[in-house]
Order: structure tokens, then C-alpha cells, then sequence
DNA sequence: CGACGTAGGTTGCTTCAAGCAACTCGTAGC
DNA sequence: GCTACGAGTTGCTTGAAGCAACCTACGTCG
């Protein structure tokens, strides 16, 4: 049967796998940020099949994360653009590229890293930041319903929720709803 | 056919991919983060088919993201828990949460934020830091070469490489090779 | 003791999507 | 007019997602 959708579940990690999740679609994103903007470049860096390629890239279209224009060069006939969702998407490529590095590949093993042109300091990890951008201690998070939390729902003052087992420690997890 | 698999691709989101990218995989373990154990904690939280998690959950435990222990409790007879490797998904995962409520649910209806416990600060964002946790300018990063980098294929330098494309600005993409 | 419940699966079947190859369509160059 | 190229589309095959049914070990209720 076909996939479940995850656009109904009142999650924004839902809701991003719900456009991001594909096989192939964050690996599409990547190469749009590293400059890839034709149908060829996505075809040759990636080993895709056309057929898949070009569903995925008219998903992304689709869901606004590239735009597709009309080019009038010879021979060139569309170029793929990230939109401004699009190329937040690096925050997301970024995490997983530096825990691919950590865990897959280990630190004498990872074929590329990034830095800061003007300084030359390397992207070593993300930190969560405030509003403000004042970092956050991610061991001592804590859930909260926000403006969009299902009035038929329980508050999570009510329910047996768990905050992020960022540290080790707290074992006993009981039942939950979806976040 | 067979699934494409990127764990040959020298680049660590490929590899992250490989690992994480099936269609429920980070659901899981979003859920194993905010405290699920229990194969029945997933299955009801998710709504997923038996064989289906049953697949996941041992994935994720060959690839060293989760354990498997058994419980002396009666009836409860095994319980899933985050090793380190797993834990660290949680920048991943914020990263797709943050940009899902943002881009898809909008400010007005994010179903649930994250916040400091001790202080009441909303998590906003992730920011990149170098190895001493100085913040650095995302939208002025360039790739180099790591450790892992293939020896056959030119450098960066060689290459035309375009930097992130994290700002609007430089057009003219040309080809590249495997990041 | 036998019926029943529960946790944690496995097996079988059906449909959908990934992969591959071949073909199309419009433009351009020679 | 013929050929080449970019950007796809179509058709076919296999693998994986979804669903339901079944299994097995343990506990427990009557």
C-alpha cells in the first residue's frame, strides 16, 4: 500500500520528513547548496535515475523549497533555485553531515570540512541558541505546548512526559502522545 | 531494484542517510529521545506495522544507535535505549523540528516548543560554533578538505567549488565532484 | 488446570515506488 | 537534413511498505 503520510501528525519533525523524507531529497538539497543548479548537474553528482530525479525535484518545487525557472542560455532550458526555505535547510544538511562524520566516518576519515572564510575556523558542531541568541544548556530542555497544541489534547503538565534524554540518567519511560 | 546505497558516497550526510534515511527512522528516534522503550511505545505512538518497526528498531541497533536489553519486569520484555551515538541525534532532529514548525505548521501554530528548564528560554534556533564554541558566520563558510579526503580526486582548489550558497548571491554553478 | 491477556514479534499477501533502459521533444549547430 | 544535447517521459521489473493473521513465552484470573 501506498506510504503513510506524515502531514497529519502534530509534529514539525513530521511534518519536515513529510517533504524531506524521500531517499533522495536531502541529498538534492545538499548539492543545491554546494551550487548545483541543473537537471544534469543533480543527475551526474548523484547517480540518480531520471524518473526519480525528476519526481523529487518537481516534490521540491512543489513544497517551495526550489523554484524552477526558464533559462534562455543555448542548450540550458531550466535551472533549480533553493528558496529561502530551501537554503535554511542547511542548518538540517549541517547536523547530519557533522554526526555522519563523527559516527560513520570518525574524525581521522572525514572527507571535507567547513570554515569560516575570513578566519579559517572550522565548523565544529550546532548549538541551540534563544531568541536572543544566548546558547541554551540542550542537557536540561523541557517540552511546552505551543500556539498550535491540540485543544482536545491533554497539557504535558498532565501527561507523563519526559524531557529530551539528552544525558544519561533518567530510565523509566512510560506512555506518551504525539508531540 | 535494490535501494540505491549511499554508504559508499564520500560524504557524511550521504552516510547519515544511509543509516537514518528510511521513512520512519528519525521518528523512532524522536520518540526514543523524548523516552520511549518499549517496541509497544513506538508501535502505538506511531501507528506503525509490527514488521515494519521491527525491521527499524534492529537497524538501529546493528548500526550502535540503539540497545536492546531484556527486562527481568514481568511481561515487559525488552527495552530499546539511545546509546551516545543516538543521542546526539537530537541536534538532527531539532534541526528538522525547528525548520518544519517554521516552514510548515508557520509561527502560529507550532504545536510544542522546547525550552530551558532552568531559565524558561525558548529554544529559536541551532548556530554553528568552532572547537572553542565561538560562533561563526554561516553565510561566509567554505569547503576544504579533510583527513578522509580521496586521494585521486583533485582538491577543492583545483575544483570549482562554490561555497554554501547561504545567501542570496553568487549565480554560475558549474560541475563538481562527490562532497 | 484451562482460558485469556499481553509483549514482542514472524509470515504471507498486496500495492507502491526505486531502478533501469528506451524513447520523446524542442532547440541548435553543421 | 542530420546529428547532438538537455530535460525529461514511458514501460517494465523488483524490493519494500502496509495490513492482517498467526506464533510463542509468560503471567494471571476463575
Amino acid at each position: 500500500m501506498s506510504r503513510t503520510r506524515f502531514d497529519r501528525m502534530n509534529c514539525g519533525v513530521a511534518q519536515a520528513l513529510d517533504q524531506l523524507g524521500d531517499w533522495w531529497t536531502l541529498l538534492i538539497v545538499r548539492d543545491a547548496l554546494l551550487g548545483a543548479t541543473r537537471f544534469r548537474d543533480f543527475e551526474s553528482n548523484l547517480g540518480i535515475a531520471k524518473n526519480v530525479l525528476s519526481d523529487r525535484l518537481a516534490k521540491l518545487v512543489q513544497h517551495g523549497v526550489l523554484t524552477r525557472t526558464r533559462l534562455d542560455e543555448p542548450g540550458h532550458r531550466y535551472a533549480y533555485e533553493l528558496t529561502r526555505k530551501g537554503r535554511e535547510l542547511w542548518i538540517t544538511i549541517t547536523a547530519l553531515r557533522l554526526w555522519g562524520d563523527k559516527w560513520i566516518f570518525g574524525e581521522d576519515a572525514v572527507p571535507a570540512k567547513f570554515r569560516e572564510r575570513s578566519t579559517g575556523r572550522e565548523v565544529a558542531g550546532l548549538v541551540a541558541v534563544d531568541a536572543e541568541g544566548r546558547r541554551l544548556d540542550a542537557s536540561d530542555l523541557e517540552i511546552v505546548p505551543g500556539p498550535g497544541w491540540p485543544k482536545r489534547e491533554r497539557l504535558p503538565d498532565d501527561t507523563p512526559w519526559l524531557s529530551p534524554r539528552l544525558k544519561a540518567g533518567g530510565r523509566r519511560a512510560r506512555r506518551k502522545a504525539e508531540p
